[in-house]
RNA sequence: GGCCCGGUGGCAGAGUGGUUAUGCAGAGGACUGCAAAUCCUUUUAUGUCGGUUCGAUUCCGGCCCGGGCCUCCA
């Protein structure tokens, strides 16, 4: 049985799926205007191992996660370079796909976009009007905070203390401080798109709420991001999305990933620690960027450093090691039940890969090829939930940096054969030579009874 | 000022009201021509001060430290 900590409560609840043939998730997307960074590929790896947890758990699993297209940022960033609002969010959003598909995230079921469901957008703000949760005003529509009674219960924040800790001066169109915006007008060099309130596009919160419903309903199961988007993006959609369709529960489950710093250092580009999830990618393979993620629970602070990538690496190369060495024994029938015990509470990962590794050193003492094949089939089994050690091991142990200058796989092996000729000639000066030259370029080197193996350190 | 989250051994990082998590690093050993890998053994911890309790790292409170939020900023 699935436990996960919901937001709303504060504390881990059994998971109740609202239809238990059908699951649905939303997650929110990147906002596409700059290259996707290591605090943005924490949801997006976290929710990645929920969805596959999930598709085991249920028969059918529809996970939706947006690209947020029209936002003030990418205006902004627009006008900035003068690169065209459509050519900067498309190159950006494929920039994105090729990101998290080497961090082995499974793309969602859909993905939709912002611009592409403003009349959906439209279509809720009116039923806002309608039902007296918000007002038009200077062109502006604004959602009329005191009309929902409940409001503040997700963040924890209540109305009043929003208002006495405000620290910017309240715009003249509001009614209450607390309101906040679902349209607003556009000038023409902004992108904009009629509605009844004129030419003007939509405010931030309500592209969720109506992407959510139109692909999971008014009502679905798991509503999950970052942490920093509690309040006021959730807070909002929740209000919005409650008022306009009464009687839905919108999220019944809210998770939220915890905060992500660089080096110590809350991530910015003054400091320069700043790591863009492409530029790690240069550096280290995808999957050691996905193992450095999950080696901390996701509810909890993660603080990302190149050196917890260095000992995610080595971990990875320890894992495809053993498993390059039953390359050629067919794995068999057992699941790896330790680590779903441990994602089953709450995504536990860091627990799940102690069980990992307990199989690891488990498969390294087994005596026999019955025993081999087993673990090997828990090993594949809890990688593949969590979205690790699927790759061919070979491959894996023979990656490198993009734009290495190291020694090419056809110069290692001919090196190699060099020093098995020295060595079978008693030559071992010389064939400590060759491995010093190899070591020098990365290359490590392990003889076995049926010959010399070797990866890229 | 208000609210929220976190503080575990050299580092990373879980569980747990009473019995060494796990990984990396360190030390010793086995194995090896030497290595590498692997295996075995092993050292180091629960920010601080109180409280509850027979007993707290684990529950409660104060304090200190770090991080975040407090609206059209994202």
């Amino acid at each position: 049985m699935l436990q996960i900590y919901n937001t709303a409560s504060r504390r881990k609840e059994q998971f109740r799926p609202i239809d238990r043939q059908h699951v649905r998730m939303y997650v929110c997307g990147p906002t596409v205007y700059d290259f996707a960074h290591i605090g943005n590929a924490r949801p997006v790896v976290v929710f990645d191992v929920v969805y596959r947890l999930l598709e085991r758990l249920y028969p059918d699993v529809t996970y939706v996660r947006n690209i947020t297209d029209v936002d003030d940022k990418i205006n902004a960033r627009a006008k900035e370079t003068g690169e065209d609002i459509r050519t900067l969010t498309e190159r950006t959003a494929r920039q994105f796909h090729a990101d998290v598909a080497a961090l082995g995230a499974l793309e969602p079921d859909v993905e939709p976009r912002a611009t592409d469901h403003i009349q959906e957008m439209i279509a809720i703000i009116v039923e806002l009007l309608d039902k007296g949760y918000a007002y038009h005003e200077d062109g502006h529509v604004l959602f009329h905070v005191p009309s929902m009674p409940k409001y503040g219960a997700l963040s924890g924040h209540s109305r009043d203390e929003l208002i006495a800790g405000a620290r910017v001066e309240v715009a003249p169109y509001k009614r209450d401080p607390a309101d906040f915006v679902l349209w607003k007008p556009s000038e023409t060099s902004l992108p904009g798109w009629n509605s009844p309130w004129g030419r003007g596009r939509p405010g931030w919160h309500i592209e969720c709420s109506a992407m959510s419903m139109k692909y999971l309903g008014q009502s679905f199961d798991i509503h999950g991001g970052g942490r920093d988007l509690i309040f006021p993006h959730h807070e909002n959609e929740l209000a919005q999305s409650r008022c306009a369709h009464p009687g839905s529960q919108y999220a019944k489950y809210w998770m939220h990933n915890g905060y992500l710093m660089a080096e110590g250092e809350k991530m910015s580009k003054s400091l320069g620690n700043f790591y863009t999830i492409n530029e790690l990618l240069q550096e280290f393979p995808g999957e050691a960027i996905r193992l450095a993620l999950l080696q901390t629970h996701y509810r909890q602070p993660l603080d990302f450093t190149k050196e917890s990538l260095r000992q995610a690496k080595h971990t990875l190369d320890r894992f495809y090691a053993a498993l390059r060495g039953v390359a050629d024994i067919a794995p068999g029938d057992a699941k790896a039940d330790d680590v779903m015990a441990a994602l089953l509470d709450d995504i536990n990962t860091p627990l799940a890969l102690s069980a990992l590794h307990a199989a690891l050193g488990d498969l390294n003492k087994a005596g026999t090829d019955a025993e081999k094949a087993r673990l090997k089939a828990i090993l594949l089994d809890g990688g593949e939930v969590m979205g690790l050690l699927q790759q061919d091991p070979e491959a894996w142990l023979r990656w490198q940096p993009t734009g290495g200058a190291g020694l090419s796989d056809g110069e290692i092996e001919s090196l190699i054969a060099r020093r098995a000729a020295a060595r079978k000639a008693k030559d071992f000066g010389e064939a400590d030579r060759v491995r010093a030259v190899l070591s020098e370029n990365g290359v490590i080197l392990e003889d076995k009874p049926q010959g010399t193996i070797w990866r890229r350190g």
